[in-house]
DNA sequence: GCATTTTATTTACTTAGGTAAGTATATGGC
DNA sequence: GCCATATACTTACCTAAGTAAATAAAATGC
């Protein structure tokens, strides 16, 4: 394939998401849910648009996964000052089950790339990063 | 994020998928559409099994697009020798239109990675290659 | 030669992402 | 104070990918 940058990004995605999946299903989690679990769990509360703006997805995503991790007791929501907001944080559920979780997910993504040396993991994380910045941003690729 | 690595492969996906279906957008097409075609424009004629086996994605993804394709004009099919098999390939509407969208696609694809030097995609492809293979097969690497 | 198993595709349903438009609350201009 | 604009979120609808199960045709066992 001529273009096999994209084709192997897409396809490393999808694999990852999937084996990500598999690991989560004992949890009956899914990938999404997971990475708006992990991100409570490391800032505490949040605003939705916190937690699209830290995800980098759109906000009507971030509703509905937050709408199925409510709804099956993981998070939940509360009106802020700003009547406009929602605060969305972890029910003492998730948060008793996050460490093993986490766990499980450290593991899954450990084996994804055990045959990449920490030297390698790093440089391709740089690669990465370069990946849709213009010149004008270059100097920005060691914040996101 | 710890997950960085695979928020940033999830992250990155996104957004070339969502800068190609951009370029896309005057030639009524989507990315999973195109991939399709330019699979079609290197190999000519194709079994669906052929297409999701190279693409490697599952056989219901492929079918879907392929319908769709079909119906806008794109492809046709045709009844294999073996009559469970659907021979897919290009119209002449496509033949003729795709080095327009290919040279589209290349320029979209050229400025998303041109931050990076020839050296640094060519590792970038060798380091996402590796991931998700198991000792035994790391051998086989190169062949993806 | 017929029953069983395998294979290619499709259908139905799920999550995940996107855009566009709608709703409700804040904010600013005057 | 009130109207216009901006903001946070939601709703509706689209593509994309997955699994599980259905269908139809081949291939195989005996």
């Amino acid at each position: 394939m001529r273009n096999l940058l994209f084709h192997e990004i897409h396809q490393k995605s999808r694999l990852s998401i999937k084996e990500v999946n598999e690991a989560l299903k004992e949890f009956d989690l899914y990938s999404s849910q997971w990475s708006i679990l992990f991100c409570l769990n490391q800032f505490g509360s949040m605003t939705q648009k916190e937690i699209w703006q830290y995800l980098n997805v759109e906000a009507p995503t971030v509703t509905r996964t937050i709408v199925r991790l409510e709804k099956s007791g993981w998070i939940a929501r509360r009106e802020g000052k700003d009547k406009r907001e929602r605060i969305v944080q972890l029910s003492s559920f998730a948060e008793q089950k996050l460490p093993d979780i986490e766990e499980r997910i450290r593991q899954t993504e450990a084996s994804l790339v055990s045959s990449l040396t920490d030297e390698e993991k790093e440089q391709l994380l740089v690669l990465l990063k370069k990946i849709g910045i213009t010149g004008s941003e270059e100097k920005d690729v060691r914040n996101g």
